[in-house]
Order: structure tokens, then sequence, then C-alpha cells
DNA sequence: GAAACAATATAAAACGGTTTCGTTCATATG
DNA sequence: CATATGAACGAAACCGTTTTATATTGTTTC
């Protein structure tokens, strides 16, 4: 059924050297031979064995797919479905397939990212950010694979990475805060060990301090960009003596919590403004819709396939790319709302 | 850098063969040798190349997931992303790595699907539903390669699927529309051409006939189950003299976007009730909180995952489960919104 | 008609493993 | 002591390709 390469030199009265060279397009061949073979390989279907390929080229044209971090986390996450989307696709535009480590083998075996992408002798591999820098991913970034992370700083020579500015994403949500009269704003970050959230969490408080505005400790909390540790984050602001009106969530599943937390504390969510992150799909939906800091997925996930096909096919090092942000206004945080109150 | 299998053999003053043998749990090594091979494979951060250990073993522990229909299409759907996620899981629990393929590649080459997965020589694969049936699709259903459909019903003896009940999805929404009093129902479903749509769609007139009432061909209408096409069924139904008050949506992205129809047209969405499917995570945030048919997105996931696995390792043959639909009543169309009217 | 040159084709070694079948050696058996 | 037994290991063939070096043609050229 499968055909080999041998079968079809046979087949066509060639040595197997002549058929491999048709597939490969080296210029010492015949054209009527050519026109033969390639007629045979098409009549029975055949395709080369990668395992074949890959064992003597030294290229397979798979890149491997890492979500660091806990188990199977950020797979089914909003943002980073739109990146690997996007990221898919322009790596399928360029012949590349993806393949998608599963967690769970690395965590029975104790393996490491670098040994599963030497067994599979990816080209290589991006890494989508974990919430602190495990040394399995430390390991990849120094070695030799060409490797980019999405919200994940990398620093080897081979590696590179992409993300939104940070410290701009707290800014223009502080800053509109600010224009609308909010001056008690509190802040829901990512894991504390997570690069983006640290930058985002210290962005937010430069501009508090730049506008003036007072940093309290207990308004500031963690969560893991997930819709119900927003929700539990915003319970313990609102348990607070002094509770705030404005909330900036570092992600719009938070901030989607943080609302559906104060709707369901019985208040009134027309009393408090509500900033996201990322503008996911589903936030111009919600009820109110949110007002959020669009994070450019689209570009995120193209920039990350041209760097990385750069890396694999010119050796270029280290390049990274800040991609800016932009506020999106709708309900949750707006003029129109500020007026209603 | 890279060791191989020789230069850990000569490492440790052992065959090839020996080393291989540990790799392999073979039990014909002398324990002291497993001890001390193993030691310096540890040492040397040693793997074994997937290429060469899958040119000789017939079996690579990679599925293959094929995204049918358009280009990339399905890859960042609500409803597909849940289940990829659960499936992953699933399998990677059972040491299984996924190999997303790129849609693109396919037809810039004019690649069919059963090829790629000899290229790869992956164990089995997962074909999510396209839009209707590409006659690639068919030739790898009726191949020897154990293949499931997500929303595709496979027929060829080492093929089956996975797929909620349709009928039943239709149902349960118009049920639910009947006994809140809802007469003029409209239906929007997905392409005319695939599967799940007609089954949806003749499980729906045959459940308005049922209960006696009307199915205009005017009321139905055909999207593609992303947002956008819910939003423009939704407003060419509005612009018909005779316009339905309750709509159902065969897919919560598009029922959202009818009643981004709805709201835009300027009219009350009061005024409409509105049923979806899926249930994904965006619909209890919207305004108004959807009403939905909800499919068991994990159950489908840990399904499709198991019923591989064991056609993989047992050879079962054709195997297919119907998982049971689960209405689920929020705001947009209940009993409190009924009386309201 | 011999020499030189292209243009095509092939043989064979590699790539990095697995697996079958023997071989070796120590121990148990009668 | 001769033999059977079994444990531990190795030699070599094989998996399906690519690629280098070499061989075989057929044409020119002088």
């Amino acid at each position: 059924m499968k055909m080999t390469i041998k079968e079809i030199a046979k087949l066509a009265g060639v040595s197997q050297a002549t058929v491999s060279k048709i597939i490969n397009n080296y210029d010492d061949v015949g054209a009527k031979t050519k026109e033969r073979v390639l007629g045979i390989m098409e009549e029975h279907g055949y395709r080369p064995s990668y395992a074949a390929q890959s064992l003597v080229k030294k290229v397979t044209k798979v890149v491997g797919v890492i979500y660091a971090g806990k188990i199977n986390a950020n797979f089914n996450h909003p943002f980073f479905v739109d990146v690997m989307s996007m990221f898919k696709k322009t790596m399928g535009a360029e012949g590349y397939d993806l393949l998608f480590f599963s967690n769970e083998k690395f965590h029975k075996n104790n393996e490491n990212y670098l040994a599963r992408c030497q067994h599979y002798n990816v080209d290589g591999c991006i890494i989508i950010g974990g919430d602190e820098v495990e040394p399995s991913v430390y390991e990849l970034d120094q070695s030799e694979i060409p490797c980019i992370g999405i919200d994940l700083p990398l620093s080897g020579k081979h590696s590179g990475y992409i993300m939104t500015d940070n410290a701009k994403i707290s800014a223009l949500a502080v800053e509109h805060f600010y224009l609308l009269g909010e001056r008690n704003i509190a802040f829901i970050g990512g894991k504390k060990t997570s690069n983006i959230s640290t930058e985002r969490l210290h962005g937010f408080k430069e501009v508090m301090k730049t506008y003036g505005l007072p940093v309290k400790e207990d308004w500031i909390k963690h969560g893991d960009f997930f819709e119900e540790s927003g929700f539990i984050a915003m319970n313990e602001l609102l348990e607070q003596e002094e509770c705030p009106e404005a909330v900036f969530a570092a992600s719009d599943l938070m901030a989607m919590g943080a609302v559906r937390a104060i709707k369901e504390s019985g208040r009134k969510i027309e009393d408090f403004a509500v900033i996201g992150c990322d503008d996911i799909t589903a936030s111009r939906y919600i009820d109110p819709p949110l007002t959020t800091v669009k994070q450019d997925k689209d570009k995120i996930g193209k920039m990350a396939a041209y760097v990385l096909k750069d890396m694999i096919n010119n050796q270029i090092e280290q390049t990274s790319v800040r991609v800016e942000p932009e506020l999106i206004i709708r309900e949750s945080c707006s003029e129109k709302k500020r007026q209603l109150r």
C-alpha cells in the first residue's frame, strides 16, 4: 500500500537516486525521465517518508509549540488562541507544520523541553508564556534551537520574543481613568512571578505616581489571567473598608470576573469603572461592553512567524519586537458612563 | 552536542544494541550495566532521534490534527478550541503529541490529507468538522489510518466520530420556545453542505411539525457558525415583512451576531427570544446572557481521545458516539423575560 | 576518428536507531 | 565431568531517504 522510493524506482526502471533527485529538484535529470517518474509517483500516491527524510536532511519543516507553565495552561486562553491562529496561518504559508507538545508527557517522564525538541528535531519552536521562568525553558532558550517567546522574554543567542509594550498598556489604562476623574484605582495582575505581570504592575505604579495618585498595596491583587481569578480578586477588593471604584485588570477574562463579582455582590455595575486588557472577541459583547487595552494579536502572531522563520533560515540572532497597545473605549469605562454617575 | 546512540555506546563500553535495549526496556540487560548506561545517557542529555525511531518502529506516538474545510477555519472557534483542549490533555496523558497540519501547505501543493498522514506516519488523526465533505477527507476516512471526526460523520472501517445528538439539540430549543409561547420561530444554521447543519435543520423541522408550528422557508437562514454570519442572517430576517420574534441559531457565535443585529437595528432586544448552541464561555457574560443548548465539549474531547486510542491500540472498528445536549436557560430566552413582554 | 565535454544516470555510504539471532560464559544438573 | 540451562551481550541487517563520487552515454570539436 504505502510505497517506498525503491518501489517507485523499480516501477520506473531507474535508480533510487534518480527518483530522489526528482523529488528534490536536482537539475541533472532528463526531462522525459522526470515526466515519467513524476507520473508514476502521482499514480501511486507516493510521498517520501518524513522520518527517512529528516534523518538525513537536517531540516524537518516542523516547529514545536510549547505551552509553558501549568499543565495545558493557556491552550484555550482567547488571547493565545488568536495569536496562535495567526502564527499557524503564517507559518503554514511557509510550509511549516506545528507540533504541539503535550505537557503531561513532560511531567510524567520528567523530561525537559530541549530534549523534546531534539527528539523531534524541530527546526525551531515557539514558547507561549508561562507563569514563571522554569529551568527547562531557560535551557531551551540557551540552546542552538531557534525559539521565540510570546509574552516571555527569551535572551539566548538563537532566541527572541514578541510582546506588547507592557508599561504602555498600564499607562493607557490609568491615563484613561485619570481623564475621566477616577482616582481610586485598583490593579489586578497575573501571577507575581510572571514577567508580563511584573512589567504591567511596574508600569501601573509609575504612571500612578506621574499623575500624583496614591498606590495602595491593598488594591493590588494577583490572579492567573483567567476569569475565576478576577472574580476572586474583585471580591477581595469589595470586602475592604475602602473600596476602589476603578479597576484595571491585566486581562479581559479577569475583568469579566471582576464585573461578575460586582454584579453578584449586589452592587450596581454603573458605579464602577473597569478596564481590561487584550480585547478578546467576547469583550465587545459582554454587559457592559468592556473598555480595554487592545493587544494586536494578529500582528504578534505574524511577527512571531516572521522572526522565527528568519532565525531558522538566516541564523539571525536575538531579535525582539515590542508591539504597540491601543485603548479601546466601550461602556465599562467611558465618558458617557461618567456622566451617568 | 547532540549525542547519538553510537557515542553513548562507546562511552559506556557496550554495543549499540545494548543501549537500544535499555531504551526500549528489554529484559536481557544486566542490572549494573543498565544503571551505568542510564547514568551516561542522563549525564549527556541523550534522547533517541524521533526520525530514526519511527523509521524502524512503526509507531510514532504522534497524532495528526486536521481542520477540514476553509483555510484555517475552526482553529479559533471557541467550540473547537475547548474540545481540542480536552483532547490534547487526554491524548497527552497517554503520551501522544499533536501535529497540526497547515492547510496552506495542502492548498499550495495540492496535497491530500492521506498523503500528509503517511508522510509523517502518524499513529492516527482527528479531523475537525469541515463545511462539506471533501474528497480528500473521504480518502483518508477509507484508509487504514485510524481517524476520528468531530462533528463529521466518518464511515471507514478504521474511523469513527463523536458528535452531539443534533436532532435533540433542535428539539430542546424549539420545545423551550414553545413552552414560553413563542410561535414565530426562525432558524439560523451553518453551511447547507455541512452535515451537522443538515441534521439540526432536519431536527428543527421535525419538532416544529410535532408542535404543529409552521415552518417558513424564509425563516431559515444559513451562516458559517461565526459571528458575522449570524449578524447578516438576522438582518435579512429583520428586513422581511413578517419578522420572527424567536430565533434559534446553531452556534452561540451566530446567536451573538443575531443579538447584535437586533440591537443595531434599533429594536429592543427584549422583544426577541434568542437561543444559541454550544454554550461557549462567553455566552453567560454577554448582554443578555444567552440561553443555549449546551454541548458537552469536555466529554466530546475526552471521548475522541479514548476512541482514537482504542482504535490505534486494539484495532477497534467503526465506533461512533453521540453525546447528549443540555438546555441552559439564561435571559435571552426565559420565563422571566416572557413576563416582561 | 580520437579527444574532450556535457548531460544523465547509478552505486554505495551515510543518517540514527531497532531487532533477530547467535555467541559467550557462568552456573546448575545428573 | 560432560552437558544442559539461562543470563548477558553483540554482529549485522534493516528502515527509507539523500548525496557524493563515479560511470555511461551522446555530441562536439579538431
